[in-house]
DNA sequence: GTAACTGCAAAATATTTGCATCCTT
DNA sequence: AAGGATGCAAATATTTTGCAGTTAC
C-alpha cells in the first residue's frame, strides 16, 4: 500500500511527504468518507489541523478525493475513482449515509439516475445522497443475539 | 403575506414574533434558498446573529423549512411545502444551484428519482441536488446584448 | 539549491451558551 | 402574570493567513 500511496501522489505531481502518505493512506484503508474531523483523530498521531486543511484541498484541487454534501455543516471527503481528472470530477455514484453506525459510503456500483430537468434548465453536475440503514447495520440487527460472559452481543 | 407569516407561525404553536415574521417574510418572498448569512445580510435591518441562528433551528424543528446540503460548508434553508409535519420532513422534490447566479432553487415539480439500492440497504430520506445553470441566466445569455447609454447590456 | 510543504502563532469567522430583559399570550 | 423569545456578552469552535523553518526533489 505503501507504493501505492506514492504513486498516486507522484502521478499527481506532488511532493511525497509524510502528512500526505499518512492521510491518504487513511482514505485508501477506510472503505467511507472522511470529515476533516475524522482525520485529526483517527490518525493515530496527531496532524497538525492546518496541515490537514491544505492537504484535504490539495487533493480535492488533484481530483483525488471528493467531497459529499451534508445538512449539518461538515463535508465530507471520500477517494476518487481512477477517471477523474484535475478540476474536473467525474461523480456518477451515489453517496448513502447511515443513520445508525453514521458512515458514509461511496455506492460505486449505483450509478446515480437521470432527472428531467424543467425546460431552461442545464445540468453539469448530480449529487444523490441518501439516508438510510448500511447494510452492515441491518444484518446486525437481523442476527440473533447472544449471551457472553454477561454482555448481550449481536454477531 | 403578513397575515399568511402569522398563520404559519400560529399553526406552528410558535409565539408570533419580529424576528420570526420577517425571517419568514423573506422566505417567503424569495422563491429560492437562503443561508444564514443571506438572511442576515438581506434583511433590511440587522437581527442579532443569535437570533437568526435560533429562528432557523426553530423552523427546521417545526418543519417549516428545510435544509439543502452544500459542499462548501455552508448549509442553505427553503421553505417546505405543507405535507411536512414536525420532525419529519417529506423532501420529494430536487435542489439545483445556479452556478451563474449562485442561487438555490427548489424544483417543486421535479419528482426525486428511484433508486435501487444493493441489497441489505434501506433509505429513508434521499437527496438530489444538481449543479448547473437555471433558466434565467441560460436566457440572459441567449438574449441579444443591447448598447444604451454606453452600457452593453443582456435584454 | 530551490521550490514546495509543514507547523506554529495569530487573525478572522462561525457557532453556542448564559443570562438579564422584553414581548406574547 | 408566566413562559417564551430576544439581544448582549462571552465562551467555543472552525477556518484562513503569514511566516520561518524543514523537507523533497
Amino acid at each position: 500500500m505503501a507504493i501505492e500511496v506514492d504513486d498516486i501522489l507522484r502521478r499527481n505531481s506532488l511532493s511525497v511527504t509524510d502528512s500526505r502518505k499518512k492521510i491518504l493512506s487513511l482514505f485508501l484503508s477506510i472503505h467511507g468518507a472522511l470529515a476533516h474531523g475524522d482525520i485529526e483523530r483517527k490518525a493515530g498521531e496527531k496532524f497538525d489541523r492546518v496541515t490537514v486543511y491544505r492537504t484535504l484541498q490539495t487533493f480535492v484541487e488533484k481530483g483525488i478525493i471528493h467531497t459529499i454534501p451534508t445538512t449539518d455543516n461538515s463535508v465530507r471527503y471520500a477517494l476518487c475513482k481512477d477517471n477523474c481528472t484535475e478540476g474536473h470530477h467525474h461523480d456518477n455514484h451515489i453517496h448513502f449515509i447511515c443513520m445508525q453506525c453514521g458512515s458514509t459510503l461511496c455506492l460505486e456500483e449505483v450509478l446515480v439516475p437521470e432527472v428531467r430537468l424543467p425546460k431552461g434548465f442545464t445540468s453539469s453536475e448530480i449529487e444523490v445522497v441518501i439516508k438510510g440503514i448500511c447494510k452492515e447495520c441491518n444484518n446486525k440487527k437481523n442476527s440473533p443475539i447472544v449471551e457472553t460472559a454477561g454482555l448481550r452481543l449481536r454477531l
